[in-house]
DNA sequence: CTACTTGCAAAGCCTTTGCAAACTA
DNA sequence: TAGTTTGCAAAGGCTTTGCAAGTAG
């Protein structure tokens, strides 16, 4: 079983300043305040939830200057966004495509960035359908470990 | 490379409209209708498009009739659901889980199911993760043969 | 005849947008 | 100072829901 290593979140943090500024962004207090936040991102936060840890920091920020920001990391490909019937969730620790597992039960999001045919199926389709992968969505529901124990009584 | 096969329509036609009847369902026209166009679904509708196929039947119908029926559908797994950014398309004709591969450039919607990994992947998860697949949604977005060819120049 | 289904319109949810005021560089 | 960013509120797209009228069994 794997150890989920995480990203650097202060180097993660400092790339996408530097994307920011690159582009010619104003770097504000907000964006700052969000970038690290961003950079962290532990669970998999949808917008909604990084508006309201960033509200406990800047009680006056805006829904609309989250999603504004994730706007331009997303355009730079410092931010993956997860798809997931209507919402969207953000990893900006590990911004580059990866599967997902959801626990139907708890609700807990794993990173499925270990899994061996994630290196082989993009090959495998274009082998098979001649078609050439540019980006993916791979989500799997099921049940996590220790939800498991519990169901299995 | 593979050919699409299809199930036959008429063959899903029955096993769902059996499904509603068990559950004790009124068998209306405008269901009838919409039941043979799911059956059929070529090419991943959406609810909008099922709605404006069916409206050339029966011009009265309403989408909220369109979304209550492919609703029921769900329940007794006779339709399949594809998360598409906010919005979803469904496949009636092949109702099992299995990966999907979009054209980013003609939108075209090819059905994944003969990949060899899609017949590992759950285990493989299990094995590495601990964590037991129920359901899965697999989008790959990317370039069709025939799209390949024009980008080439 | 009874209970389910329908169409309509309104509401819901998440996300995006328009705009004047505020702020960075 | 000039041009970007902000918060607010409204709009947008898709889906769901409430309800009285209509219909299947």
């Amino acid at each position: 079983m794997i150890i989920n290593n995480k990203t650097d979140p202060e180097l993660r943090y400092q790339k996408m300043l530097a994307k920011l500024r690159e582009r010619g962004c104003r770097i504000t207090s907000h964006r700052i305040g969000l970038l690290h936040l961003i950079a962290e991102s532990e669970g998999h936060p949808s917008a909604a939830q990084l508006y309201e840890r960033l509200r406990l920091q800047f009680p006056t920020v805006s829904l609309a200057t989250v999603y504004k920001t994730i706007a331009l990391l997303k355009q730079d490909n410092e931010i993956l966004e997860i798809d997931l019937h209507g919402q969207s969730r953000y990893d900006g620790n590990k911004p580059f495509q990866h599967p997902h597992l959801i626990c139907t039960r708890c609700g807990q999001i794993i990173d499925g960035d270990a899994l061996p045919s994630m290196l082989t199926i993009n090959q495998q389709i274009e082998d098979v359908y001649g078609f050439k992968v540019q980006q993916q969505q791979q989500v799997f529901y099921g049940l996590c470990p220790k939800c498991q124990q519990v169901t299995d009584v």
